[in-house]
Order: C-alpha cells, then structure tokens, then sequence
RNA sequence: CGCGGGGUGGAGCAGUUGGUAGCUCGUUGGGCUCAUAACCCAAAGGUCGUAAGUUCGAGUCUUACCCCCGCUACCA
C-alpha cells in the first residue's frame, strides 16, 4: 500500500527432513511457489526462492531410533531425497540449504540474543517429566506407555500413533522413558518464554486490520481465531541435545525450540545464496537467474528493506507459525520485514482418505518420479487444477489420468501437433507469411494478446488453479480457431490463405510455449525447441509476432502422451495394496507386574444398576451415568459415548470400582470407574454378571 | 451455542459491492477428418445444506438449525 516493490522475497516451507514428503505437500505449499517464482522470473522481477530441510525437533532423533541409526544419518538421508526430488519435479529453489548447517545455527543464535539483549524473553520454571537414570528431560515424544483411549502399548507421550489420539505425557499409563525405560518423574525446569500476548495490539492492527481483504479467508480466520483466544507466552527453548544451543552461559543442555529456529531458516538460506553467489562456491545455492556481481551482505535487502515483498507459501498446518509467532519474532527484532501474504493452502486427501506417509496411503514424490519418469509436468498440471485452494481437495488417479489424456493430451498437446503437423505438410516447416487478417483470424489475434493479463492477474492475486485453467483456454483458443478456419479443406484452392491460418496458429503456439513456463517449465521447454523459439520475457507474451514469417520450425514430436488404464489401474492397486498389508496382530496389552492377594482385596468391585444415562455436553466421549450401587444413587462419567448411547445403557448392570478416590472432570465429580472390555481395535464393552445381581454385589 | 474453513447440476469448482446461476470434466446428439479415436458445435442436467427473516428483488445480507473437514478439550 506504500512502497513501490521493488524486489520479492519467496519462501516455501521448510520440509521436516524425518522422511520422504509426498504429493500433499506439493499440492500445499512448492507448486504454486514456483509457478509464482517462476512467473515473477519472467516478468524480469527481482525474486529470490528460498527453501531447505528443517532438520531439528524431537521427531528427528525419534525417527532415528526407529530406523536404528543416528539423527545425523537421517537428514542427511532425507534431505538428499527431498532435495533431488524437488529439482527433478522442476521447484526452482535459489537455494535448498539445511538447518542443520553451522551457518544456521549462527544465524539462529543471534536472533535469539538479539532478542533476549533486548529483553523481549522471559524466563520462567516448570515441571517437565525428567529421567533420572539418562539424566536428561523428555520431550513428549520420549515418552511411551499405554494410551489411555484404545490400550495401544507403546503410544507416544504427545501422540498415538494407532488411535491418533492427541495426548500428553501425564495420560500416558505406566509412562516409560525410551532413553532408559525408566518410569519418568516431574522435576523443575527452567525455559526462555516469548510473551506472545504483548504483541497482541501489534497483530490485530496488522493482520485483522490492514490483511482483511488481501489474505485468504482460511488464513485470515485461522489468525482471528488465534488472537482472540488469547495469546500464551511459549516456550522458546525445550531440554534436548539435538538441536541449535541456546547461547547463554547457564543454559547447558537447552536448545532452541524447533519452532523458534526453522522459520529462521529462511534467512539463514539467503544468507548462504549470497555467500555462494559472491564467493562462486555452489555447495547449496542454485541461482536460476543472473544475480550480477553481489556481495555477501546483500542478503540483508532481502529481509530489512521496506520496499522488499515476503511472500511465504505454507498449507494450513503452519499457518499459526507464519503468520503469529515468525512475525512476532521479526517484528520484535526491530530489523526484520514481515510477510506481505501468507497464501496457506489446506490439504490434499487421497482417493477419499487423508494422506499419511506412515499410513502408507500417499503418493511420495520420489515414488512418482520413478514410477513416472520424465512426466513431472503431469503431476504439476493435475495438482495445479486441483489445489485446495479454498477448501481441502482431493486427488485420485483416475482424475490424474483425465486431466493428462483429456486436458495435457487432447487439448493443448493436440493442438500443437495439428499445427505443426499442418505446416510441415503445406509449407515445407517454414512458418509462411501472413496475409489480411478475417474476422475469425482478429478474434484468435484478440484472444492472444488478452490471455497474459488473464493468467498474470490470477497468478498475483494467488488463484492458481484458475491461471492454469486460463492456460488451457488459450489451447482451447487454438483448436477453435482451426476447427473454424478449416485449413486442410482451403489447401485444395487457397495455399496463401492457409499460410494465414497457420502463421496465426503458430503464434498461438509459440504464445502458449511463453506462458506456459511457470506452469509446465519443462513442457514449455520442449515446446519452445520444437518451434526453435528462443526465451523471451513475459511482455513479449501477447505478442503475433513471436515466430517471423520464414522462420524454420524444429523437429515435432509428441509434447504429452496418453495414459493407459494398466498404468493407472496398477497405481491404484499399490495403493491399495498398502492398507491389506498384514495388519498387525491384535493388540494383546503386555502382562504388568504380578501383585499379592492384599493388592486385590484393596479394589472395592461391585456391580450396579444403570438407573439414567445422558451425555455430557462438549464431549465427545463422555457420559454422564447415575448408578444405583444398593446404598445410594452415585455419578460415574465414563469415556464410553463412542460405543454405547445413553439409552442403551439405562437398566444394564455394569461393574464398577466403588472405592476409586473421586474426580473432576468437567466440572461433574465423577465417584467411581466402570470396568470395560477393551478389544484390540479400541471397542468397549460392559462387563456384565451372566444372571441379574441386586445392585451392589460385591466381586470377589 | 469452543474456534476456523466449507456445503452450488453426475464429479471437481467460479460466483467481487444483492438484480435473469457460470466454468472444466463426464453424459447425449450432430459436425469435421489436419491431429495422440484427438478437435469443433449443440443439448440435457441445479428448488445454490435446511427453515425463517430483511428487500421491489438473495447463491450473495440477518437469525436458527443440520452435515463434512481441520484445530482444541474431556477420556478414572
């Protein structure tokens, strides 16, 4: 609104580096960054495209033990798959550099005593679950026990990985620590806090106010929900030796929480593209335009001057990082730009399922590009028509195999072979000249200079999906304009007219070779060799006169192939093959350790009567019971609305534990425990004498 | 009434400030034959989640409710 830009800022997210990232991610965040990128190239704007491998966090060393190996080992397994995959898929990254990189960790340290010189962090102490035998605090992830929702062993202490529950540590039963299988116990800790509700006016005059209309509703309403929820101090630094140290002299065995450092990741990156620009090393840089002479400082326009646009392009699960904590963070440097937009997308679903890499029911990107190689453009298109753009979307092969034979195929990839084809026929590859210009002939001409503006405008304002189907109609445009001129019929006795036809078709294709880049970079590549057409900038799109009269064509070839029903039916089976893999055995809960007579005798087991049955309100799982125990009428809640309605229970006998200490839970007292079953898959069911007992039967 | 997003022809989606409901794919019929049985034209197909309200007029505003997705919470 105040500045002219003069120059863009474009990142993507940072891939976490503790597995392979599938089409979902894709769909989220890198396609309609690079075809934004690719598009500002093209308008000869200043943009960097910046991205790398996050590389920190507890899930890192976790996934390490789960693979037997070192944290070490697996980003630098990871980062390479992700990277290579990201250049074989056309991403036009600048730069990809990793977090783990000491470059990062320098950068991350001064923001963090930038910072905390200023007094913007705060210190406080509280009880974490510590490991007395390791010595060392646990991250929720360190922690397993049993889940207390479906009986799964070895559920995580932030996550259960079989019910998908969210949980936290104190749930777990009979928590364990993974270091040493210890039973963890809560000790003081101490943290560096960033007081986020400081910042609070800040956010609301610059998100609520000032992006009202230009952020995306998803994004804009994820924020107003955050900020007025209120905001939390949180935790900037977590117990943990994988990680970037905190830099303060009493702060042994504290990191950087994740969070903190990865969006600082960014800059780090620009950091290094600077460095290898002006130094001519490339260890991560991958300069995709001419940057002229530059000095390694001059990252800094990048990420200080006002007149810089950052764009940060992310799906919906970060967009609390991007668009509260990130910029507070560089709001309260008092040297850092924040974001211009955050154009967050929200997921991808697969074949009717949400994808999960764990799961097994995703598409990874590697496993794409070797199952199709040499067809990266497809994937792209077929995402690219189906971002989830405003809502979640879906992916199914039989849409992507649509797309490519009734779309990439029939329309686009057809029209270029009619044209080429034709004049190769009639005018020996040459592009003939061209004669006065028919109605017909000005309507084509019209809609070649209008579809520019068309797909540019879409791009800026973030509409992908619809720039894509622009593309498209301009492909459309072509075959319309053949099918109305007839040229294989006017040959018989009009050869000059014809070569109208055909010069107006081929500036068609040439035009669309042009726009085409940012889309289908390496379509448009092989488009622009068979018409021998050199690059030109995005202005020139528009133009009639991109392939002068005479100008001798290449060699036409096949610019996309159909897909067959095999191909696609055996990806389809693969997929489905993932979820009949053997399941795993049934849950059967380990034996705990064996007790004495007297620890029996101390449970107070009795059967009761349900006498009324109702949910509790804002729960899912909770009702809310009244038992009839013989003495009195008690309240139990119990976990169990998933599996039974109240009315069902009413009358039943259930056996229930009637000496359990009472407790609280949303704001009912809850006198007791009722027994179930649990089957392997998480089912409840009652526990039940086989012949009807007088309300309060004691079991022995 | 926890918060946010969404519910529009068979499928996937557009619908800016309220003024006769559009696009792509699919379907049906026709045309054409240069082209990867591709292309072009036409038609059929929607009570815009439900109900009420504001208005001369509502997919578009208000209220209530229903459903889907995500986040959050309870789970003795």
């Amino acid at each position: 609104m105040s500045t002219p830009v003069k120059r863009y800022t474009v990142t993507a997210a940072l891939p976490y580096a503790n597995g392979p990232k599938h089409i979902g991610h894709l769909a989220g965040a890198y396609i309609p960054a690079d075809v934004y990128v690719r598009y500002l190239r093209l308008r000869q704007r200043d943009v960097i495209f910046v991205c790398g491998s996050d590389e920190h966090g507890t899930a890192i060393p976790n996934q390490a033990l789960k693979e037997n190996t070192t944290p070490r080992a697996i980003i630098d397994k990871y980062h390479a798959l992700i990277r290579d995959s990201f250049r074989e898929l056309g991403i036009s990254f600048d730069v990809y550099h990793r977090t783990s990189e000491p470059l990062h960790h320098e950068t991350s340290q001064e923001f963090f005593l930038a910072l905390h010189h200023k007094g913007l962090l705060t210190e406080e102490t509280s009880e974490q679950f510590f490991d007395a035998q390791a010595n060392a605090f646990l991250a929720d992830r360190y922690i397993i026990g049993t889940c207390p929702r479906c009986g799964h062993p070895d559920a995580f202490g932030d996550q259960c990985e079989k019910c998908g529950s969210t949980l936290s540590p104190a749930e777990l039963i009979n928590p364990r620590s993974t270091l040493s299988g210890q039973t963890p116990v809560l000790r003081p800790t101490r943290h560096w806090y960033l007081p986020l509700q400081n910042y609070e006016p800040w956010l609301r005059e610059w998100i609520l106010k000032d992006h009202a209309h230009d952020w995306k509703p998803n994004v804009y309403g994820q924020c107003k929900s955050w900020i007025d929820a209120g905001l939390q101090p949180r935790a900037m630094t977590r117990d943990l030796d994988w990680g970037i140290h905190v830099p303060l002299p009493d702060a042994a065995g504290k990191v950087l929480y994740v969070w903190f450092d990865a969006p600082i990741g960014y800059i780090s990156a620009t950091r290094a593209l600077f460095q290898e620009l002006s130094s001519g090393t490339r260890q991560f840089a991958t300069p995709q335009r001419d940057f002229g002479a530059v000095q390694p400082d001059d990252w800094k326009t990048y990420w200080e001057a006002d007149d810089t646009q950052l764009v940060h392009f992310i799906g919906k699960d970060n967009i609390v990082f991007h668009c509260i904590i990130f910029p507070i963070m560089l709001h309260a440097s008092q040297r850092f730009i924040v974001p211009t937009n955050v154009p967050a997308n929200e997921f991808m679903n697969l074949e009717g399922n949400k994808m999960s890499t764990s799961r097994g029911w995703s598409i990874e990107m590697h496993e794409y590009l070797t199952d199709f190689p040499g067809k990266p453009d497809i994937l792209r298109y077929a995402l690219l028509t189906n971002l989830p753009e405003t809502k979640d979307s879906e992916f199914t092969w039989k849409d992507f195999q649509a797309k490519n034979n009734n779309e990439l195929v029939a329309i686009f990839g057809n029209f270029v072979n009619r044209a080429l084809v034709l004049t190769q026929k009639f005018f020996a590859n040459m592009v003939p000249p061209r004669g006065p210009a028919t109605p017909v002939d000005e309507h084509a001409l019209a809609a070649i200079a209008a579809a520019p503006a068309a797909i540019a405008a879409a791009i800026e304002a973030f509409r992908f999906r619809e720039a894509t189907a622009a593309l498209l109609d301009l492909a459309r445009t072509g075959n319309k304009y053949l099918a109305d001129t007839e040229p294989w019929k006017v040959a018989r006795h009009d050869l000059p007219r014809v070569g109208t036809i055909l010069h107006i078709a081929l500036q068609i294709a040439a035009n669309l070779a042009l726009v085409a880049e940012p889309f289908l970079p390496f379509s448009a590549q092989k488009l622009r060799s068979m018409l021998r057409l050199q690059p030109h900038p995005w202005t020139a799109a528009g133009s009639d006169t991109l392939l002068p009269a005479g100008h001798e064509l290449g060699l036409a070839e096949l610019l996309f192939e159909k897909i067959e029903d095999p191909i696609i039916d055996k990806q389809i089976k693969k997929l489905m093959d993932t979820q009949n893999a053997p399941t795993p055995a049934p849950v059967v809960a380990p034996l705990k350790p064996e007790i004495v007579f007297d620890d029996f005798t101390k449970l107070d087991l009795r059967v009761g009567t349900v006498t009324a049955a109702s949910r509790m309100e804002k729960s899912d799982k909770l009702l809310r019971l009244t038992i009839d125990d013989g003495l009195q009428a008690r309240t139990i809640l119990s976990g169990i609305a998933k599996h039974y309605t109240p009315e069902q229970l009413v009358g039943q006998h259930v056996t229930f534990i009637a000496n359990l200490a009472p407790r609280k839970m949303m704001g009912i007292e809850s006198q007791g425990m009722v027994l179930m079953a649990e089957d392997g898959d998480g089912k409840l069911r009652l526990l039940q004498p086989d012949h009807p007992v007088r309300p309060g039967a004691t079991i022995s």
